[in-house]
DNA sequence: CATTTGATGTTCT
DNA sequence: GAACATCAAATGC
């Protein structure tokens, strides 16, 4: 896979059985998160999130992204060194960082850059892919399928990612992956601030995309 | 619609 | 003790 081009035609579709149209492509190697942050998080617009548990498969095609660049960018959990909370941030390139936040929501990062260094990208907002009825089970508050992973919090509870998670493999061979997906063009991403941030710098490190314009998942 | 507020617990100052 | 990479219900138009 060409890790500059991980949404890109060839090798896109997994050799896993998906369902014909879910385009769920190969698990992002490590070496797709061992660039820049924002970098990374530009182009996992478009790739799958996916969860593989007892009951089957859950995933989302990634809608929303934002970077955390390091120790030197005052938003991001790196700044208080590595602490036992942020242990997994400053792990290898590719593993999963899932923090609790708010008393009641875990949201979950894919880490960036080499081992040692605390930087990583949050994944903001998922489309719906697979097992929207799982989702529907986990989030039963949610009162429309568009609403069921549009939020960091959300799109947690609706794979059920907790701190079991925590350090875990994103590349494969695991239960959370990232998968290719499909190729966003700039055309269709929008660029801004982080959400909530008041300290740090106001750079644009934010990335989304409209999901009206992927294939749709089957229906039920 | 938009805006405000309550829930809830860990982390860091 | 305050802040927090949030969510959903309640309130105000």
């Amino acid at each position: 896979m060409n890790i500059d081009e991980p949404n890109a035609a060839p090798g896109r579709r997994s050799a896993f059985g998906e369902p014909p149209g879910s385009a769920v492509g190969l698990p992002l190697p490590a070496a797709f998160y061992d660039r820049d942050p924002a970098l990374v998080a530009r182009q996992l617009l478009g790739c799958v999130l996916r969860m593989v548990d007892g009951h089957g498969a859950v995933s989302g095609r990634i809608i929303e992204t934002e970077a955390y660049l390091g120790p030197h960018d005052a938003a991001c959990h790196a700044v208080a060194g590595r602490t036992a909370r942020t242990w997994h941030l400053f792990g290898p390139p590719g593993i999963a960082y899932v923090y609790f936040i708010y008393g009641m929501h875990w949201c979950v990062n894919a880490v960036t850059r080499e081992d040692g260094f605390g930087s990583a990208v949050l994944i903001r907002a998922l489309a719906p892919l697979e097992g929207v009825e799982s989702m529907r089970v986990r989030r039963p508050r949610a009162r429309h399928d568009a609403q069921l992973c549009n939020g960091p919090g959300k799109l947690c509870a609706a794979l059920g990612i907790d701190r079991s998670y925590d350090g875990a493999s994103l590349t494969g061979a695991s239960a959370l992956t990232i998968h290719a997906g499909e190729s966003i063009t700039d055309d269709l991403v929008l660029v801004g601030p982080r959400v909530g941030i008041s300290k740090a710098v106001e750079l644009p490190l934010r990335f989304r995309c409209d999901s009206s314009r992927f294939p749709q998942p089957d229906a039920d």
